[in-house]
RNA sequence: GCGAUCGUAGCUCAGUUGGUUAGAGCGCCGGUUUGUGGUACCGGAGGUCGCGGGUUCGAACCCCGUCGAUCGCCCCA
């Protein structure tokens, strides 16, 4: 007998209440979306390699080592996607959705990176996205992150905060850009070995590391307040006036800064707050949900100047904090007790599954232990049929007085086995 | 890429300083009850102790390697 494969690293079967919470968060989404008028769109799992490697920047993490890419037959350079938004601009650029500027739009599925697997991170991973390409108002920002509110909030989650932050235009990041080398470079030699490497690959990086020698510096760095020119100020003020409007809190996060090369004014993150119960649960991967705006992106690919912004957040995190949600208690059971029954149990259960009744049958294995199953299957609804002195019997009970389709479904079974 | 912890039945786990035939609970299968209701009792199947080497009279246990998992660092959803 041959040994039986192992699925791949970083990948997972997902099963059962998972899978229910899973389903959940998807669900949860594609509502939320249509309230706002989002449209779907679907995309390819794979791209041309230039097509990540344009827009994310080639010397950030994704690019330079968590790429999943290979040859085709033809020799060319292809790449699972790692993220959605290079993908979704590739698309808008490719079949001229200029024409619906500005579009609204949203997605969700697997994405791939090459990590080391722990909690909270795979290398299949799953996203739902929120995008909305061809407008450069702050409007479009307080649109998209007061549908990300909505979503988590109708997920039930719960110590969850925005933390909001602004890159400015591209000669504001620039400025403050060159303003933090400059700053931490007087202290290269008190920063972490991994911060010394940032300084000369991603230098806003230095502003969230986790390591004390760091921190005692980040205090005293210059902000992006000072560098931002009036039109980025008056932008980010027009973000966060429309989110008090509209009801979703924030807090400013003066040193949030997104890993990708591609974003300008708005960044942000849904992240757990201290001590709460959601943080618990994720571990050390806190984020749940992040973006920002990407202005330069579409250039970057070869269009025309384009302003978008969009989110992405990560099922299997949202899913860690919906436990639970998205499954259904059993409604309907029905044992059979007696071979000479099943013939009657299974028209009963095809009733009940037409009206609308979430149903199962229980009509295998020892007779005497099937209304056992049907029991231990706790539904609202327990129906048996049985053969008792050579009489057929059948009976109902209702295990639960809160079900509300109770009355209905007795009148159900009393329609059929008037007796 | 780096670090820590851990791999025993389908699942959750015991297993003493290394010592007969590796256990329990749950689940699964079968049996017992003639009962308007049962979550009870009895029995059974199921394990090359992740894999490969080594030490030893003897290894689930000690050593080395390897694969895998989990958690953390980096990074990120």
């Amino acid at each position: 007998m041959s040994k039986t494969p192992q699925a791949i690293r970083g990948t997972q079967d997902i099963f059962g209440p998972d899978a229910e919470a899973f389903a959940f968060v998807v669900e949860t989404f594609e509502r939320v979306r249509r309230l706002y008028r989002f449209r779907r769109v679907e995309m390819p799992v794979f791209e041309k390699t230039e097509v990540f490697a344009r827009s994310i920047g080639e010397t950030t993490d994704i690019v330079s080592k968590e790429m999943y890419s290979f040859e085709d037959r033809g020799g060319e350079s292809l790449t699972l996607r790692p993220e959605f938004t290079a993908g979704i601009s590739r698309a808008f650029l490719s079949n001229g959705w200029q024409q619906y500027a500005p579009v609204k739009l949203t997605t969700h599925g697997p994405l791939f990176r090459y990590e080391r697997p722990q909690k909270g991170r795979y290398r299949q991973f799953h996203q739902i996205d929120a995008e909305i390409i061809g407008a450069g108002e702050p409007q479009a920002d307080v649109e998209l992150l007061t549908m990300a509110d909505q979503v988590l909030k109708e997920l039930g989650i719960t110590g969850v905060t925005l933390h909001l932050n602004t890159l400015g235009d591209g000669d504001s990041r620039e400025a403050w850009r060159a303003a933090l080398v400059e700053h931490f470079r007087a202290v290269k030699d008190e920063l972490s070995e991994d911060s010394q490497e940032r300084l000369e690959k991603n230098p806003l990086r230095i502003l969230d590391s986790k390591d004390r020698r760091d921190q005692q510096f980040v205090g005293t760095a210059p902000k992006i307040d000072q560098f931002l020119s009036g039109d980025a100020r008056a932008f980010f003020d027009a973000v966060t006036g429309g989110l008090d409007a509209a009801g979703v809190k924030w807090t400013r996060a003066e040193s949030l800064v997104r890993g990708l090369d591609y974003y300008r004014h708005t960044a942000f993150e849904f992240i757990p707050d201290e001590g709460s119960e959601a943080a618990g649960k994720l571990g050390s991967q806190s984020t749940i949900l992040g973006g920002g705006r990407y202005d330069g992106l579409m250039e970057s690919l070869g269009g025309a100047p384009t302003p978008a912004v969009g989110w992405a957040a990560g099922i299997e995190r949202l899913a860690m904090l919906c436990e639970g949600k998205g499954t259904e208690r059993l409604e309907i059971a029905i044992a059979a007790e007696n071979a000479e029954r099943e013939g009657d149990a299974a028209e009963m259960v095809a009733i009940f599954r037409r009206q609308g009744f979430n149903a199962e049958l229980f009509a295998t294995g020892s007779p005497r232990k099937r209304f056992d199953k049907a029991r231990k299957a706790d539904p609202a609804v327990l129906i048996s049929f049985d053969v008792r002195d050579g009489q057929h019997t059948q009976t109902l009970t209702s295990a639960d007085s809160d079900y509300a389709r109770a009355a209905e479904a007795e009148a159900i079974f009393a329609g059929r086995w008037n007796g």
